[in-house]
DNA sequence: CAGTATCCAACTGGATACTG
DNA sequence: CAGTATCCAGTTGGATACTG
């Protein structure tokens, strides 16, 4: 194990925990979830583009880690809601600051990527 | 365009922001180049894993977006550094407190992953 | 040393169909 | 509605060889 956790090491499991966070979908899950607990459904239609694929398995992930909780109800036909646990919670702010971030400062972004003149690779899909 | 910015619109281009933070390698570089310019092979050294083409590619994504500045002196054999520019270092505090967070909470995360007893898949590939 | 180009195995993730 | 399983096209990213 390493103490203390070094993620420049590629061999240290924190690498792996910054993979998750880094994912495509971590950070909007956090953020839709700071609101309290949310059905599978709502969070499907809030983060648009996202596929049921991609959001069960971020949720397993963010699940498995600790920071979200699956609450199922048993109902029929199924219900089932996501809370963001102490942990998540914690990295939810952190979420929410990127997001914010990410919002100020796009335009910003934007005027430099154009200016730059370079094309911008599929890898980063440009609308 | 979009006004604010939504990254929770999938044709937003503030999402591609998004991807670029939350790429495998970009928090770990923020977090190298808040001690000043470094050279591209501390760099190579210092994130363990990257391979020459990913530490490359991913400069070239974060010049182009302004978060960092490629500095090349006339020498040879080549030197070339990179740098913080305002951009990058306002956003290198939110790497560092992701990578602070990621530090200080892995050991509970660690725990909660061996709980839940779920395989970790390879896609957060474990050491 | 820094960077580019090419090749290609491995993986990702969307679409679809299906179950309880 | 929530979730799983399967298929497979497209992408990713490491390895290698090469240039200035």
């Amino acid at each position: 194990m390493f103490h203390p956790a070094d993620p420049y090491n590629m061999d240290c499991p924190s690498r792996d925990v910054l993979d998750l966070i880094g994912g495509k979908w971590a950070i909007l899950i956090l953020c839709c979830l700071q609101q309290g607990a949310v059905r599978t459904g709502v969070l499907m239609r809030a983060i648009n583009g996202i596929s049921q694929k991609m959001l069960t398995q971020t949720l397993r992930d963010m699940e498995r880690d600790g920071l979200i909780e699956r609450i199922s109800y048993p109902e029929v036909p199924p219900r089932v809601e996501y809370r963001l646990t102490e942990l998540g919670a914690s990295l939810s702010e952190l979420a929410r600051a990127m997001e914010q971030w990410v919002v100020t400062h796009y335009p910003e972004i934007m005027e430099n990527r154009e200016r730059s003149g370079a094309e911008i690779p599929a890898r980063l899909k440009l609308s």
